[in-house]
DNA sequence: ATTGAAACGGATCTAGC
DNA sequence: GCTAGATCCGTTTCAAT
């Protein structure tokens, strides 16, 4: 289980009871399928004075496709908006918006989110505070090789051709 | 910017127009003032089959302190549950819970969360789609060393307390 | 063919200018 | 601050089962 990266694979292969090799070529293999998309720090939003989540419920006036893309678009492009969701039930998105306070939040909503076009009713709900916050999906089981649809349609380089980026 | 952290400090220091060792000397403080908590693995969780996000949204019975430590104690032990957020207005606490299908929410449902004491109703909101999902913080500003609010930055390390696992 | 182990190379980290 | 060197670790190769 990856809830650290940087631990290096010889404590890793160590607490697995396997062999650095072995743990390598599993890893290798998980990268490879696309089942470890990357490697990401995690930073502490207490210490950049991130402190405000706000979960935001927004309904659109149509649902056509169209109008989906035109918001999915616009939302991906702004840093403050971690996660969203295409929701069923009484709002189209769920959107998680992590800011300084609540000046930030009401300029974000006035000048992105309400200028999308399309944008019928927004629901706004503070978080008084993050209980949990965690990274590392439900690992009930992980398989050797085989995921389950087709993640990652990745090639296979014939033989020691793994250069990461350095050339 | 970190948002791949295996990216390497060569890259990262031409492209933050820096030498390797200030690079890595910025890093090394973020680590050590706790702004980067840890790197991990971002796993996609259609590749484990983990394809339903569910929100919840639970209210109790009771707000005391006791009834919260209660929940939130709970709550940290399932795996299953990606965040959870004390909440304001018409809910208490607001879950985000990943699971591989309807059946094995339910069983949640039955067998975790309506066992705690003290939950009085449940609002379950299913996701229809992952629009966006990022780990990066939106990074406004990094400024020199010091964060938040804290006036006097001008601390210095007597240069061999680097230790981090290497004993 | 699969697995373990050891050598290589490159990167991180440290010390010096 | 930057540069150069030492050390560690990821990666590869190879040998043994």
């Amino acid at each position: 289980m990856q809830k650290d990266s940087d631990i290096g694979l010889a404590e890793l292969a160590e607490a697995a009871g396997a062999t650095t090799s072995s743990c390598w070529r599993r890893l290798d293999e998980l990268r490879k399928t696309g089942v470890i998309q990357r490697s990401v720090a995690v930073i502490d939003p207490a210490a950049l004075g991130l402190t405000v989540n706000v979960f935001v419920q927004v309904t659109l006036e149509k649902q056509n496709e169209a109008a989906l893309r035109a918001f999915q678009n616009r939302i991906a492009r702004r840093p403050e908006v971690m996660e969203c969701y295409l929701m069923s039930g009484d709002a189209d998105y769920l959107l998680r918006v992590v800011v300084e306070d609540l000046a930030q939040y009401h300029r974000f909503v006035v000048d992105h989110l309400t200028t999308i076009p399309g944008v019928a009713n927004l629901r706004s709900s503070f978080a008084l505070d993050q209980v949990k916050y965690t990274t590392a999906l439900p690992t009930a089981h992980l398989r050797g090789s085989e995921a389950v649809g087709d993640p990652a349609p990745r090639r296979k380089p014939p033989r020691g051709s793994a250069r990461r980026k350095t050339e």
